[in-house]
DNA sequence: ATTGTAGCTGCAACTGTTTGCAGGAGGAAG
DNA sequence: CTTCCTCCTGCAAACAGTTGCAGCTACAAT
């Protein structure tokens, strides 16, 4: 509760409350470094405050996503995955065979946004990509192996 | 089970059995001109066989998706949705505040896969994208609305 | 300081999807 | 035709995320 006033004046001024739940929620995320599930999240504000609900762990989530402050991933665990968006976009490159995560950079998207914008009129939200496909390696093993489906079968698939 | 001789083929040769719930699963994908939802794909499976079970079909879903014979798309609506791939392939751009569907052609896509290919080696599996965003209309009433949020809030955020 | 109300919270029940397990069946090899 | 091994199935239980509801609270107006 130090850094969080511009966040803080931004959740007001669209009309939405500040509870304390929903400060703790906004701290969980801006302080951890990076991508975090909602267990993640929930675990983090129990220790201030130990009857927090997953509901309203969520439901802050969803009002945080819809302004665009933080971005909902699904990575392919199970489970989505939420980032404070204010850093440098980037999106991922997940591998379905050997599940290695490689970063993409948001300029390989903008392209993609302005040619919707142009042709579509559509203003395409494109905060956080989770794209799926094979690396570089697992490629070439593929192809040694003739064909035959790898079976590792454990994320889910991806877009 | 008359046109899927290739399909099973397909199975067959990459090491998977082929069983009859996977045949009339397999059939009942093919035969709905569009996205199924896995409760629709239980519904047209039981009319031939009673006690097909969940899990059956999620797993065989999961096999289909994994040889890019099936695509699962998250379209916000709470269930993911399974669609034959042999047909063109199209994209979704879907509003989140008037949860209105229009459909985006696979070419632009194309270009970022071959960017991604290019840049990273990767190859991405772009089968079936769902965008999210604005359409024409909403950013319109969004914008004369000054900047207040619309508050629908329905189906989930996106990418 | 008091009031009114829209919006938030916690709870509990529910939905969609996944997983572990024991038994059953496809299909290659003999 | 039989055998065997692997993969598949159905069941039940688990998990992630959502929703309806009754009560509570932030906060704007008084």
């Amino acid at each position: 509760m130090s850094c969080e006033r511009a966040t803080a004046e931004t959740l007001k001024q669209s009309g939405q409350r500040l509870t304390p739940q929903r400060l703790m929620i906004l701290s969980a995320i801006r302080h951890a470094g990076g991508h975090m599930s909602a267990a993640q999240i929930m675990e983090q504000v129990k220790e201030s405050y130990a009857y927090i609900d997953v509901s309203t762990v969520y439901r802050t989530l969803g009002v945080l996503k819809r302004m665009h402050l933080v971005s909902e991933t699904d990575m392919g665990l199970g489970e989505y995955r939420y980032e404070w968006v204010e850093r440098m976009r980037h999106h991922h490159l997940i591998c379905r065979d050997c599940d290695n995560v490689s970063l993409l950079d948001d300029s390989f998207l903008t392209g993609l946004a302005a040619d919707i914008l142009d042709d579509h009129g559509f203003r395409a939200d494109i905060d956080h990509f989770a794209i799926f496909g094979l690396c570089e390696e697992c490629q070439r093993s593929a192809d040694t192996s003739s064909g035959k489906a790898s079976g590792k079968a454990k994320g889910k698939e991806g877009a």
